[in-house]
RNA sequence: CGGGGCGUGGCGCAGUCCGGUUAGCGCGCAUCGUUUGGGACGAUGAAGUCGGAGGUUCAAAUCCUCUCGCCCCGACCA
């Protein structure tokens, strides 16, 4: 930071910029262990309204929140082959206890498919109990090489669904549904447009059939998975005897799936708004959606400004959450500044001048300066208020929609797909074989993505990399 | 785990190469006054076992040995 006020800019280091965000902003801090973080308070009620509009989402579709334990038996992760190898590598282990050496030791919850498995094979007897549909809000710790604040800690927050079903079309319609909920979730809440779409085999989650995902892209292009959801068909009912019996009294495994979005969201909101200024958050998350700042000189002033601020406050802060900012030792143009820096959505301006002509100045963040700045009458706030936190909303998935689509490319060959990907995403064919997508990762260092629900358009093809038939497409690009 | 960087008041740093007064500077913080429509100013003040341990020396933030931790860049991952 040359200036000390300023944040670095996304142009001179994209990184540096956001950690300077996340720590000014006072949405989390470093832990004193390694890759660990704590959610300061704004932070979190910024993740707790993610959790709220996701949470109904669940509740909506026909789901209830349970608690699992935090240890796991470390024999548990063992009993699906792949899910061990996946994980291994990124367990943290717990083997003393009470002051005594464990018989066994317990693994701190990675993720939670094993032990619940354990207690879906005790709860679930018949096709009559099915199918069974339970989220858990929690954290889990994997002991990853490198860390960022929010994008990848060793300990992180998240909701983690695990359903079980009767039939394979049951679960791989709930995986989808569920990937669907993710997808309007970030499209209407947090204003990021994604992209649906299956995971590539090497980028399958451990110990599943299928893994879809939905894609955001960041400020600098890069891609971020904002939320997963797997099929993982019937590998965790045989591991873990989640057995039923069906209507003709016969003995069947279930079909059970998997999905989470985590604290990594917070992240994404972060680099798919942010500007220089610091935050730009969407109203519907914000954790205050309008701050108010009044302004006066001299004693006078200030008694009249404060006190139709405390009336227009008190008025908004039945339909909005709402920020007065009547701190003395700092100056209106420190506040402008710092809840800028903070994304507040919508600020309020109420000075003499304001008092005088019965109106507000309304400084919107998402318009930088003078251009984001109206003048409101007093009377009618309210809704006036209410079309101009919608108007951001839309504004803000508009915008970074159009960002997104003016950087993802159709590269004609394997030369000019080198190229797109150092700039944004590609959209391109790909024949499926993993040869092909080795290729482009050491090649490029961008990764598929992932293969879009969405392949209107797409019809026979050739493959990016060998040239040979291909029937979908995909996105590849450089990627948190 | 490889490469790089860094540990000095709350934060950011200088000082370390070449040992030598009472360890400085900016920001922040506290008090008072003047200010307040885009990051105010002045005065006064509080605050530091120089990451830790050992060693060399009359003398160590500074030199030597060991150690701990953090950040950044790679390979792995949501």
């Amino acid at each position: 930071m040359a200036d000390e006020k300023k944040l670095t800019s996304q142009s001179e280091d994209y990184s540096a910029w956001y950690n300077e965000v996340v720590l000014r902003a006072e949405l989390a801090d470093y832990a004193p262990v390694r890759g660990c973080m704590v959610v300061r308070p704004y932070g979190t009620t910024l993740w707790e309204n993610v959790q709220q509009a996701l949470d109904r989402r669940f509740k909506e579709t026909g789901h209830v929140n349970a608690l699992f334990p935090l240890l796991i038996p470390m024999s548990f992760l063992q009993r699906e082959a792949d899910h061990v190898e996946g994980f291994s590598p990124e367990l943290a282990v717990v083997t003393h206890g009470g002051g005594k050496e464990l018989e066994e030791p317990l693994v701190v919850r990675p993720t939670s498919e094993t032990v619940i498995g354990y207690m879906y094979s005790k709860w679930i007897r018949s096709y009559r109990d099915l199918p069974l549909l339970i989220n858990q809000w929690g954290n889990v710790v994997r002991w990853e090489m490198r860390t960022r604040l929010f994008l990848r800690t060793a300990e992180f927050y998240w909701q983690e669904g695990h359903t079980a079903h009767a039939t394979y079309e049951e679960a791989q319609e709930e995986t989808l549904r569920m990937l669907g909920v993710y997808a309007d979730f970030a499209i209407n809440d947090a204003a990021i447009p994604v992209i649906e779409g299956r995971k590539s085999e090497s980028e399958r989650f451990a110990g599943a059939v299928a893994s879809y995902s939905i894609e955001a892209m960041m400020g600098n292009k890069w891609a971020l998975q904002a939320g997963t959801s797997h099929m993982l068909g019937q590998n965790f009912a045989k591991a873990f005897d989640i057995q039923y019996l069906d209507e003709n009294n016969e003995l069947q495994y279930c079909w059970t799936t998997s999905w989470g979005l985590s604290t990594r969201m917070v992240g994404a909101i972060i680099m798919a708004h942010g500007d220089d200024q610091g935050l730009r958050l969407p109203p519907k998350l914000a954790p205050y959606q309008l701050v108010v700042v009044p302004i006066w000189r001299n004693e006078d002033q200030k008694r009249a400004v404060l006190e139709v601020t405390a009336r227009i406050a008190a008025h908004l802060r039945s339909s909005y959450r709402i920020k007065v900012d009547d701190r003395e030792e700092v100056t209106p143009g420190f506040k402008f500044n710092e809840w800028e820096l903070r994304g507040v959505p919508l600020r309020l301006e109420i000075g003499p001048r304001d008092v005088e002509n019965e109106s507000v100045v309304m400084a919107r963040r998402d318009i930088p300066g003078r251009a984001g700045k109206s003048v409101a009458p007093m009377a009618g706030l309210s809704a006036a208020v209410g079309d101009m936190l919608d108007t951001i909303q839309a504004d803000m998935l508009d915008s970074a929609t159009v960002f997104r689509d003016a950087n993802i490319r159709e590269p004609e060959d394997y030369e000019a797909l080198k190229d797109t990907v150092d700039h944004g995403w590609a959209r391109a064919y790909w024949c499926g074989n993993p040869e092909c997508e080795t290729r482009i990762k050491e090649d490029t260092r961008a990764t598929n993505r992932n293969i879009p629900l969405d392949q209107e358009g797409a019809g026979p093809g050739l493959c990016i990399v060998c040239g040979e038939p291909a029937e979908e497409w995909s996105y590849w690009a450089r990627a948190y």
